[in-house]
DNA sequence: CTGGATGCCTGGGAGC
DNA sequence: TGCTCCCAGGCATCCA
């Protein structure tokens, strides 16, 4: 489900919970979400906080020791805070508690599409993150033209690649073609220079526009103290196939790029 | 290097 | 009310 827009904003909502706080409890109810150790110690169980960092949609946790854990919130995933002792809801696969403070964080995730990944040091963090393109909301045209210039694929499932530029998921993939023009099928080696600035523009324009609104909230998305986002409305293209463009008035055309389902403006948009 | 199919999961909505 | 079917914000893997 989440995008870099509802990962930023766990991030920002989670922050002020976390930071400078020391783990007083890690525990576990099932360990087939974790990658690498599934100890307490792996999953910063007596660490201090040091800082929340994201990566296109992936959100890491460090401790002042370098220790780590990403959490991916896959289709359906959550980090919530919750009162500590608080009953928990449905599909909690671990759950924090800090010292000196009656909060407990929850990581819920009913699908489990999503995980942690605990990780021993900033190195092997940085090492993960290295196979990941440049950051969604600051990437620039040259990066994404080096990135896709000589590719034959259809510019959509490119932009969903992680390793082209991170944080672009469906939704925003959708709206960012429609707002720079750009067709989901056009074939990546084939869209000049300025078209893939353009591109590269509307990318952070909708991203940055979509963080403000903290995130689209679906059904499931919520931002770590429970709240909703309010881009969901705001989407021109995304949940609109059939409906009249905002630009051009004509009716939206839903199709399949990449096997993921995709919404279009068969006149604003060229190949 | 491509695209396509499949699998991993649960839950909500549509249609009967 | 209850059943089946389809769909969903992600991502890895296998095959042609």
């Amino acid at each position: 489900m989440p995008e870099l827009p509802e990962v930023e904003t766990v991030r920002r909502t989670l922050t002020p919970h976390l930071v400078g706080r020391v783990i007083d409890t890690a525990r576990l109810r099932r360990c087939d979400f974790v990658t690498g150790k599934a100890t307490p110690a792996a999953l910063l169980q007596g660490a201090t906080i040091d800082r929340l960092e994201r990566r296109g949609k992936q959100l890491a946790v460090i401790a002042r020791d370098g220790r780590a854990v990403i959490v991916q919130l896959g289709m359906s995933g959550q980090v919530l805070v919750a009162r500590a002792g608080a009953a928990l809801p449905t599909h909690v696969h671990a759950v924090w508690t800090l010292k000196g403070a009656q909060t407990a964080i929850l990581f819920r995730d009913p699908r489990r599409f999503g995980g942690l990944t605990t990780l021993g040091s900033a190195d092997e963090l940085a090492r993960v993150w290295e196979s990941l393109g440049p950051d969604a909301l600051t990437t620039n045209g040259g990066e994404l033209w080096n990135a896709i210039r000589t590719s034959a694929r259809a510019i959509k499932p490119a932009l969903l690649d992680q390793r082209t530029v991170a944080g672009v998921g469906n939704i925003y993939a959708d709206e960012a073609l429609f707002e720079s023009g750009v067709h989901p099928k056009a074939i990546c080696r084939r869209l000049s220079r300025p078209r893939v600035e353009r591109l590269a523009r509307a990318i952070r324009e909708v991203l940055a526009r979509a963080v403000e609104a903290r995130g689209s909230s679906l059904r499931d998305y919520r931002d770590a103290d429970g709240q909703e986002g309010a881009y969901a409305a705001l989407h021109r293209v995304y949940g609109r196939g059939g409906l009249p463009c905002h630009s051009c008035g004509r009716p939206l055309q839903k199709l399949t790029v990449g096997q993921r389902t995709t919404v279009c403006c068969p006149r604003c948009q060229s190949r």
